[in-house]
DNA sequence: CACCCTGGCTTGCATTTCACAAGTTGTAGA
DNA sequence: TCTACAACTTGTGAAATGCAAGCCAGGGTG
């Protein structure tokens, strides 16, 4: 037997990986964390193929990290997929692989680099939980981040649907 | 065209997801920061395939997250795998992971949870930089995990080769 | 009111990756 | 000599992935 996505081991580690470490899963949690929500999107802004997105939503909204929510579109309802608590918390994930990976690996062709801001204070941080700048912890309504090569504007993280508490 | 691994990409997390983001890779590298070094343990903790294992840790070799140095058994050379600085600090991305796996996830069978703990101050910590009990940064060679499921003696993290510096 | 468009999928088939098992190499100890 | 061991390599079938096409529902356009 084999260690499978989404066999209960006893490892945390294991297990997140489990979830969070099938092809794509982290790149749409990403996005979904930088606003995306529809299809469309997703598929537009990852290059990826329609059924494994497919795949992929379907199986991150039943471990909870998505919701399915209503929208109308003209008249009629479509789904979007927006961000639970538990998907917004993969964030901390998020900002070390962007650490690691601007400190370990090299673009193609060198376009500005990714950039974590602190919105309450303006400056420019390190992906984590204390701002460089203020030294103040940084609430996730209070973070963008700003990707050159896509466009010089900040976007400010995505809030998580209200969940009970 | 698709953003499958080793195409840089202008996100850095994008380029980590890359590397890091294969199957069995970042189960490889925690149990490589746990002190694993040799082929065949890395097999007998993982459950993993020769030839897929094989593969990653070349990967991992050739991407300089790990290296190979011999080692004397009996009367031969042999080699074995062991951290570098870039490896050593994905430490990071697995503390994350840990912490969002602990939170999210629930075992199978609920054997007792992974626990780090700051070996100066003694006390058990969030996975992190900074100690919960003493307040202080955590040098890894101040840390130390205990995996109650495995064994209830703590292991302090491995030391990456020295390169260079 | 027939036709096309758009968003969100599903289905079918080719390609790639993975799993499992068996074989290889070089040395050493029984 | 025979067996054991670590670290691989090779072969083959199963599963995951990628690509393209099709489907469906409601609305807009002519």
């Amino acid at each position: 037997m084999t260690t499978t996505p989404q066999m209960p081991v006893p490892c945390p580690i294991g297990r997140a990986v489990g979830l969070l470490g099938e092809r794509w899963t982290l790149l749409i949690l990403r996005n979904a964390n930088l606003g995306t929500t529809r299809f469309d999107a997703f598929r537009a802004e990852l290059g990826i193929a329609d059924n494994i997105l497919s795949n992929r939503l379907a199986r991150l909204v039943e471990a909870g990290l998505l919701t399915r929510v209503p929208y109308r579109d003209g008249g009629r309802t479509r789904y979007e997929y927006r961000l639970t608590t538990a998907g917004a918390e993969v964030l901390p994930v998020l900002h070390a692989l962007a650490v690691w990976g601007e400190e370990h690996t090299e673009p193609a062709e060198p376009t500005g680099s990714m950039q974590v801001i602190h919105q309450r204070c303006g400056q420019i941080t390190t992906p984590g939980r204390v701002c460089d700048g203020c030294g103040e912890h940084v609430p996730r309504e209070e973070e963008a981040w700003i990707r050159p090569w896509l466009s010089p504007d900040p976007i400010t993280l995505a809030s998580p649907v209200a969940t009970g508490t």
